[in-house]
DNA sequence: AAAACATACAAGAACGTTCCAATACATAGG
DNA sequence: CCTATGTATTGGAACGTTCTTGTATGTTTT
């Protein structure tokens, strides 16, 4: 079931159809309902491959995502996929697995689709300026680390939000609240990942307030899993370790954090307040309320989507645009007075 | 960059590098080095479009999901991916937003893409004999309501569990420890979902037990999402309706209506006991541990690709799979004494 | 040494679409 | 009536692959 069939079926040539599909003018009322309904009848659809052979730009951009496990990222993902919707662009998503090279793959993408753009979600920008040549298309990093000042910023958009200073502000509030023995919890602290720039704030937080550092409250885990972080969590407590509030690098691993504090017959906020970065549905139901700044998840999507267009569509130049959380404040935090 | 180039680069014909590039035999390894550098070099990557348009029959089969949100499908996806990319073949993801008819989309996908079969997960078999044969590639239906037979079963395949047994056994669980006034969480009672065969095992267990049913106890939200879980356990309890034990049709549903439970000052489960279906990773870290039973998830996914595989390659018919849950104990539900 | 054969490569058709150039046919201006 | 102008339609090249068929070159067989 081609177009030369439908022609056929109603006795015009190929072309004339081709124009009615893509709704070209010079083509007159009689034609035009007359192809129509063959191509209903005959439940044609166009084969996209042969289209996109033959236009020498497409309307797609890739998105390349790495571990769509991650609830936040599930967020900002529904969000990208319904602006690029509604700008008439499609989209190819590209799951990256552990050990793959996104930049990589979103180059093979790019090619192998004619891409248009391509929008990275999720993960740690340690690129050098060859494979960004590669890709010569625009790209914008969502929720990514490119503070690390390894590339070029002119050579791509970003939407972040400022990872050290939200930390800085979550572990800030804890103080505030009267808490010096402050634990957190994460997965890495020099893998140049979100979780490293968080802990930078942690750690300048500390500072800024005259709290020694304690390596010892540093709780880190293997992998973002809240088993992981459960296990991290419950260890520290075997052994002892004491601390008034717990900073977490994200909802998920909080939510295993202050279940584990349960397990062990700690109260949450009572002894022990919790804090964490992101702001998920599910931790909005924990018991207590996640306290919590809340990423502008849907804004995320929507503004990375909007840089990606413009660079694509030459409005304007790259930008940089960094967001500002929401604290929601729940009841995993309270006020202690020494 | 097209394998034109490459050709011209290293003085062979088109033919030699395409011969190359698909490890034909017939060509002698001086040539396959010098080609391969060339392909190194030129950083040339085969156009997708060109390739799919000449070969006949691709290597892809589409994944038509309705709302990815849900954590549960998130699940099932994964193994879908995983499952599908270890075979060797290609995904399409169609995301269906409220209101799209996913069979009618899944085929449009196919005519397009020509795609070799078609995965539908998570939704409501409602269709007709003439939307099945619009599409004319063997496809399975993944936790889907099947069983309301308006189709010919031997048009398709599917992965399921019983929803309404599983329901019944969940519901039996707290009648055998005790409780006789239970309240259940769901979406709808007839709109031939998931939700409606799970309330079916609801009604059919309270009546082996000789319960009496009690149509107040019937809490109704509207969609699945967990605010309206929320909001559906408030008011039940501000009506002050009366029940020892809530059985929910998601585990999400149950985590909010916990919240609520937790909130208006009952203790979950000395006051009021809750079960569910789903088994999802968050469930297992709210206080009290979700008592649910756990969908293979993995599984689910994994059987759908091979049952579609098995369709496509014509190594066998149709095939009617259904999985049993697990039960995951946890600690949200508690014997009563009258 | 001629014939038969294998081997390594080239030429070109085909896939289904878009779009440019060409054509046919009106309609109007002189 | 012949030429300009416009409109509706057609023909065919082009997109970048794969794959079949064809052709040189060398190698074995008789």
């Amino acid at each position: 079931m081609t177009i030369k069939d439908v022609a056929q079926h109603c006795g015009v040539s190929v072309s004339t159809v081709s124009r009615v599909l893509n709704k070209h003018p010079d083509v007159s009322e009689r034609v035009r309902s007359k192809v129509m309904r063959a191509v209903e009848e005959l439940h044609y659809v166009p084969n996209s491959s042969a289209r996109d052979l033959v236009c020498a730009a497409s309307d797609a951009v890739g998105l390349v995502v790495r571990g769509v496990g991650n609830p936040f990222f599930l967020d900002v993902f529904h969000a990208v996929e319904s602006t690029i919707a509604e700008a008439g662009y499609t989209m190819f998503v590209q799951n990256i697995h552990p050990g793959e090279d996104e930049l990589r793959a979103g180059a093979q993408l790019v090619r192998s689709k004619k891409l248009r753009g391509l929008i990275l979600l999720g993960g740690c920008f340690d690129y050098n300026a060859d494979d960004v040549a590669l890709l010569d298309v625009p790209f914008v990093c969502c929720s990514y680390t490119n503070s690390f000042g390894n590339l070029d910023e002119k050579a791509y958009s970003s939407v972040t939000i400022d990872d050290r200073a939200e930390a800085h502000r979550a572990v800030h509030y804890l103080v505030k609240n009267g808490h010096r023995r402050i634990a957190v919890l994460l997965e890495s602290t020099d893998d140049r990942s979100i979780s490293e720039l968080r802990y930078m704030g942690y750690r300048q937080a500390l500072e800024e307030n005259g709290i020694a550092f304690d390596e010892a409250l540093v709780l880190q885990t293997r992998g973002y899993g809240m088993d992981a972080a459960y296990d991290a969590v419950c260890e520290a407590l075997k052994k002892e370790l004491s601390f008034s509030a717990l900073f977490c690098i994200s909802d998920s691993m909080a939510v295993a954090a202050m279940k584990a504090l349960h397990d062990a017959g700690r109260s949450v906020p009572k002894d022990c307040s919790v804090i964490a970065i992101d702001g998920i549905e599910m931790s909005a139901y924990s018991i207590p309320t996640l306290t919590t700044l809340s990423q502008p998840k849907h804004e995320m999507g929507e503004m990375s989507v909007r840089l990606l267009l413009d660079m694509i569509e030459g409005h304007t130049a790259n930008r940089h645009v960094v967001l500002e959380t929401e604290p929601r404040r729940g009841g995993s935090v309270c006020r202690i007075c020494d």
